[in-house]
DNA sequence: ACCTATTTGTCCGTATGTATG
DNA sequence: CCATACATACGGACAAATAGG
């Protein structure tokens, strides 16, 4: 695994090693259960600090993408298709408007409105 | 804001923090666009670590019932629980759409899709 | 059943950066 | 230019869950 991030990318350490993870998943490098490296080595081999490497590995496992344990480590739950994940994004967001009676103009301006941060 | 936690409750601080102000929005105690108070002051108050709730608030941005903003504070966004949850979703999506290289024209695109279901 | 090492989880503290007003 | 307030990163300490002997 040779993994790298850059120090002086204005990318927030923690998002360049989510990403790393994330590519990894979509290019099938990384497959459902196989283990990712403990934070204290990867850590070590991209010379960070061990909460920075838990950070995106938390932020990862908030994505389900991943699943943490103690005393265990980090196991890739999803498969890399990302297209297909967003798919079902698109299902449950536009269900839920429906529950809560939330037109699709109302909704694409709530896009519109993250969109632009 | 008489807001308080429990040191020896299990459930982590920063859970607790964000579940007072969950429950403050659903009461409509809090309300969009009021601001909750600032990280330093919470943090005072309750007698924890700034970080500690900065994370609470970072968890509900995350959901998407509040804004941060830097040298501003944290602001009311979402108005219910569904609303909230809806608003979270959203947040989601563009992130996931955004790491995926797809354009807010495609995103809308494929909404469209799923609405006219 | 016990003990130990491993690994993530939380919390604290400090330092520095960045956007806002 | 300056003060405010969140954002990131580092480090240390301890807790809790897991795995292995």
């Amino acid at each position: 695994m040779l993994w790298q991030i850059d120090q002086r990318d204005p990318q927030p350490l923690y998002e360049q090693i989510a990403n790393v993870v994330r590519r990894a998943v979509d290019e099938r490098t990384l497959r459902p259960g196989d283990r990712l490296p403990t934070g204290k080595d990867l850590a070590g081999s991209l010379d960070v600090n061990l909460h920075t490497v838990l950070r995106a590995y938390q932020t990862l496992r908030d994505e389900g993408l991943i699943e943490l344990r103690r005393g265990r480590g980090a196991v890739v739950i999803a498969s890399g298709n990302g297209a297909a994940r967003l798919s079902g994004m698109v299902v449950e967001l536009v269900a839920q408007a429906d529950r809560l009676g939330i037109s699709r103009d109302e909704l694409i301006q709530m896009i519109d409105k993250k969109v632009q941060e």
